[in-house]
DNA sequence: TTATTTGCAAACCGTTTGCCACTAG
DNA sequence: CTAGTGGCAAACGGTTTGCAAATAA
């Protein structure tokens, strides 16, 4: 997987340090917006290499929520996410361990195949959202 | 939602026969391809443009599955899906309806938000793809 | 020293959109 | 007749990439 020696630069550190610090599951914009604040030189495109290869060290995780951006996240945790529908948040969820690998389990004796990973998405109206209505 | 009258075109029909028939869960391309058969002349906006109707009409359903591409479901009853991280295939899963709803209801209960919807992706190697190795 | 990384800007590519002709109802 | 739709091609926007200079080890 990584033959490569990765070097801790400022710009990788200042990247993932904010990403654990942050809990929102930002973009790569809105992480590059805030790494400017400490490194004011530092590029776009540098933001996504590094982004890419923290997920591809499996030091953060990336996010596909199905809204035409990536999500990053500096929990690599195992959690689920509910998103709401009305302000867009995005909100971490702690669903019973057991409950998802029995059914991992399940799929995997009866369709002969390997389970990986499981990942649990919500959608709906998030508490703040439903009180506003 | 929708106040617009549909016009049931020969696009939008053939868009979506071919969508129903089809259960491997292409991507607007792949679809692309499928109607130009049966109609030579459709253009490619045309294709993105009816199955986004279709989706918002709730007739089909988009998957985001976080390969950049979406994906198209013309299969609309509850399902969930496993993804083959060695062949890409998209495989439908039936999950037992009440152990997600069980999830649904705590995560409402607990957290006190509306759920809407609750979406299932499992990863890992297919039965053909382990057979190989 | 030297292989990795950076900043920059251009390229990429899936998807959307503006426009005008066409057509379902 | 006419509002919705199609074909076409250009635009869009998030992400990737080629390159020469900078830098961590």
């Amino acid at each position: 997987m990584s033959l490569v020696r990765r070097r801790m630069t400022k710009q990788r550190t200042v990247i993932y340090d904010i990403l654990c610090a942050d809990h929102t599951h930002p973009t790569a914009e809105v992480i590059y917006g805030k790494t400017q604040e400490v490194l004011p030189n530092i590029s776009l495109g540098t933001v996504y290499r590094n982004l890419n290869l923290l997920a591809e060290d499996g030091m953060i995780k990336k996010l596909d929520l199905g809204d035409d951006k990536v999500h990053f996240d500096g929990d690599i945790t195992p959690h689920s996410h509910f998103i709401c529908e009305s302000c867009g948040k995005i909100i971490d969820i702690n669903v019973d361990t057991n409950d998802l690998k029995q059914l991992e389990n399940d799929l995997a004796t009866k369709n002969k195949l390997i389970v990986h990973s499981a990942e649990l998405v919500f959608r709906g109206i998030c508490d703040e959202c439903v009180c506003k209505s």
